[in-house]
DNA sequence: TATAAACGATAAATCGATTTTTCGCAGTTG
DNA sequence: CAACTGCGAAAAATCGATTTATCGTTTATA
């Protein structure tokens, strides 16, 4: 390609249309793969644009449709591995099917994601992908309702009458969580959360707790919950300890809660899994690497964007229907921040990837 | 406002002409601020915006700009707490001018990075935040220059004769982490980095050496670098252990290596800081809470968010002049997984932030 | 041979704003 | 009273593509 560097103006389809000798409207049929074109001109069209360096200008060409080529993305935040690599999977996906995706941050305020998705509306974007701060009930989603928006929410979401919905099936890994913690012996368990994810946080509380006390009945679950951020879920936990509370294990329901436990563990110098165990959800880079290796629940990232995303398409080509609400099952990684009540660390010895040394 | 509940069609600045009496451009006009409106008209205008919850399209009205109102930024990935904070950032700022801010991820791609920014190049982007995925000389740089794209260089660069660069202080950072480890007694530090972030890594290791050697000629530095992914550094080091060598401390110049000098510590059973210290460049959240938790220099995202952001806007709004090349200072957080070589624990105890228990 | 159908391509309308040009009317000036 | 100046607003051009309507040619059909 020759590439003329005219820093000034980049050609349009004019300037291919009168270097080829054909009309504007030759040319975009000729891009557009249209038949009915002499194939001779098709050549001088693509001649021209290879001579121009021309490229459609998407902003142009998106002009006249009622849904442009452009896909939302609407995250609680960008800090954490899990939204990260949230965003980089629905990039490659609006990306492989030529739709631009512009995410935004809501920082996990309802108010602003409100907000980002009247400015997506302005651009009318041909869908959204919605992962709430709160639940599927919120204000952002009603917003999407009462203007006939198309999209699909993820993560912190069950099902909607409104909305496809995408999410971890959180209940059933709780479940494998309990079984593993109370497998190994574990009396007295502790589950920590946020209320305001309030449907998630029940589906994962209920799936932990129903098999829990299904293989022992006498378990024994605590559960403390802080309402919205995540401090003052610190000094309940403190709170809750100070009182003399002694349970065996910790069952952390977000990533910054199990932060939290951590960071409370180390102020009373408790260590894992000798002195109390741990399993969070949610998995990050570090946790296999500390010592202990944290155990916890796996998100399948990939298929919760793909899904949405095929989901999202199909609603944009004009499917009809009920939405549907997928559940994407997790992995539960259990690692050394697990042992059995009472014992040393036990031996199985987490992911470790390497033999130990000869 | 009333919301007018018309999920079809959304009205135009005709559509509020004719509500208003007047015609589209007098309409533009009064939204734009212009004073040469009769009062009135003013009036009936806004009435009538109000009235259809009328809102501009800002595709449409960036169609004659030549340079739309959109900034792109181009991260190398979006897992990391850096770039995700970065990212939001951004988007803050971008936002505060009443721009939109399209992020992607060139996945520590070259080639990709390239094709993003021809993708942002065909939006007409006004400018673009780069942060390379190697350094300021690489093939994305080029295209802009020749391409007459305005745009600012962070992170893994250092100065460039085309555009404004922002980077932490890496260099006065690692003289820093030199004074405390060789202030601590360590006579045998190892190095570890990346070779393809050249400019940057080498500012690190020669302010870390200049300032090493200047405290205690004797001390001995070693460094490990691998060319482009982690993995390599995984084996040098492995095989650097097994040779025998046994420096007293580890610095590693990226994230990515303070997870593989951990890795390679726990697979070796060593821990922090009585059989070896850890620095690490670069923070996270999760490191205050291990056991140790890690030492680590904190980049100052907001800082060169700001400025790059500030930089490029001046750019935008047609500042002349020679680029500049920002340095912003970074702080060092000394923590418990650095300790005197042969002791144990040093009693510091990091930066817990509550005074243990009574 | 005259008309119709098929074909290929151009002209023109369109999307929704902004910007430039033109126009009408009122008030001034010579 | 004609010409001029200003002001406010409408009309028209523009941005760069797509889509629809239109218009010649050529070939097929009656």
């Amino acid at each position: 390609m020759a590439q003329h560097k005219s820093p000034q103006r980049r050609p349009s389809i004019h300037d291919v249309a009168s270097h080829a000798g054909v009309s504007a409207a030759t040319v975009s049929k000729v891009l557009a793969g249209v038949t009915t074109v002499k194939p001779e001109n098709a050549q001088r069209v693509f001649d021209a644009v290879e001579h121009l360096g021309y490229r459609v200008d998407p902003l142009a060409s998106d002009m006249r449709r009622a849904k442009r080529r452009i896909i939302g993305a609407i995250m609680p935040e960008f800090e954490s591995e899990f939204f990260g690599q949230m965003v980089t999977e629905l990039e490659g996906l609006a990306e492989q099917r030529g739709y631009t995706l512009v995410a935004a941050s809501s920082r996990e305020s309802e108010a602003r994601e409100t907000e980002i998705l009247a400015r997506m509306h302005d651009w009318r974007v041909a869908g959204v992908v919605l992962a709430p701060v709160r639940n599927e009930h919120g204000p952002a989603a009603a917003f999407m309702k009462s203007n006939g928006m198309t999209g699909v929410l993820i993560d912190r979401v069950l099902s909607d009458d409104a909305f496809d919905t995408v999410s971890a099936d959180s209940a059933a890994a709780s479940a494998e969580v309990a079984r593993m913690l109370v497998g190994k012996g574990h009396g007295h368990i502790l589950v920590i959360g946020l209320a305001e994810q309030a449907a998630t946080v029940r589906a994962r509380l209920e799936g932990f707790r129903t098999q829990a006390l299904a293989l022992n009945p006498s378990v024994r679950i605590d559960v403390i919950t802080s309402e919205v951020s995540v401090e003052p879920l610190r000094s309940s936990l403190r709170d809750y300890f100070a009182r003399g509370e002694r349970p065996t294990a910790v069952y952390s329901l977000l990533l910054k809660g199990t932060l939290v436990a951590l960071s409370e563990f180390r102020r009373r110098d408790w260590h894992c899994p000798n002195d109390i165990s741990l399993v969070g959800f949610d998995d990050a880079e570090w946790m296999q690497v500390t010592w202990p290796a944290i155990a916890a629940v796996v998100q399948p990232v990939r298929q919760i964007a793909s899904e949405a995303m095929t989901l999202l398409f199909r609603r944009i080509e004009g499917a009809e229907g009920p939405p549907t609400a997928r559940l994407e099952p997790c992995q539960v990684l259990m690692r050394e921040s697990v042992g059995s009540p009472g014992n040393g660390p036990h031996p199985g010895g987490g992911d470790r990837q390497q033999p130990p040394l000869s």
